[in-house]
RNA sequence: GGUUCCUUGGCCGAGUGGUUAGGCACCGGUCUGCAAAACCGUUUACAGCAGUUCGAUUCUGCUAGGAACCU
């Protein structure tokens, strides 16, 4: 029988180097699950897998993208699906370490298929709300897709701009199209996750900012800061340090946010493993012995 | 030693004789396409003591701590 392995958790908690360790022993690659180690310029900040962890065990969708490359939970979803058979035709594992938890999850119950939103739709989207702002678009949606605002967030203008793009591209009702259902995978899911308690992982992730800029995190992203504008740069570790290139914090201002809001990070990843009604089989692993752990379930 | 002023929650910062300012952080939460994104909720005060008052964070006195100026 083929089998997933997933091993997730918090940021800095240790999944990289569990993932080797079971990888190595199952003979198979790494599929990341993580939105901005697939870009290829952020190495540092993002702890991305180094060359050396890179030559032990294969890696996929890791370091290679530009930074201006349109990339989602979508395309993630298809991406993996096609490593996942990829790996199978080896052997009956396949490992996907990552922490973007939107990925895991269009990986492991599937997402709607939705039409792709055109420029025009998009720019037209995009006046609407820089005209009238979040209210011009629940307007807008009240109209196309009243069945969507009966729940919607009105105040948070990513989603409903979506929901908007959506309806207007495809011609009929956002909410229609979402089916609400879950597919599942034709093989075993083992997720994983190390379950670290929270002082041990935020002084980790404080000591972890440190190391990232003893490795040169500011001059990384010196490099980046012509295209800070770009979505992949509005990233923990970037958006601090460009503030204070720009002269509004200075450097200790910039990395002490930098941990901040890498705990804040930490923070929503495990708020997201906590959902009721979904996870439940997570397998909570022992930061001392979590690759053994985790094998010993296979 | 004298004169004047100041003391608000983890931090910043308004304000009032009687209904919780606000911001940031913390904590909690949302989640079907840029998700390390975006958004939402809650908690912690009026330096201490005594007095005036129906009622004091707000008025008065004393104590403690701080600032400026004078000798």
């Amino acid at each position: 029988m083929k089998s997933l392995i997933v091993i997730t958790g918090a940021t800095a908690s240790g999944k990289t180097s569990v993932a080797l360790d079971v990888a190595e022993a199952l003979g198979c690659d790494i599929i990341s699950a993580d939105s901005r180690q697939i870009y290829a310029d952020l190495p540092i900040g993002t702890a991305a897998p180094t060359a050396a962890e890179q030559a032990r065990v294969r890696h996929h969708l890791s370091g290679i993208l530009p930074l201006d490359a349109y990339y989602s939970a979508a395309a993630f979803e298809k991406d993996a699906l096609r490593l996942m058979e990829e790996q199978w035709r080896r052997n009956d594992y396949a490992v996907v370490c990552g922490g973007s938890m939107m990925y895991v999850d269009a990986l492991l119950y599937g997402l709607d298929p939705l039409p792709e939103v055109c420029a025009t739709t998009r720019d037209h989207v995009a006046d609407i709300f820089r005209q009238h702002g979040t209210e011009g678009l629940c307007a807008a949606l009240e109209i196309v897709d009243p069945l969507y605002m009966e729940s919607a967030d009105r105040a948070n203008h990513k989603r409903l701009i979506h929901a908007l793009e959506i309806s207007y591209q495809a011609g009929v009702p956002y909410s229609s199209l979402c089916s609400g259902q879950r597919r599942s995978l034709p093989c075993r899911v083992v997720k994983a996750m190390i379950d670290m308690d929270r002082e041990t992982l935020f002084s980790r992730i404080n000591r972890r900012v440190d190391m990232m800029m003893e490795q040169g995190l500011a001059e990384e992203a010196r490099r980046v800061y012509p295209q800070r504008g770009l979505n992949s740069l509005n990233t923990v570790g970037y958006k601090e340090l460009f503030a204070y290139f720009d002269g509004i914090w200075d450097l200790d201002t910039a990395v002490a946010r930098i941990a901040k809001n890498t705990r804040v990070y930490a923070k929503k990843q495990l708020t997201w493993l906590k959902r009721p009604g979904r996870d439940e089989d997570l397998l909570r692993l022992a930061p001392e012995n979590a690759a053994e752990c985790l094998l010993r379930q296979l």
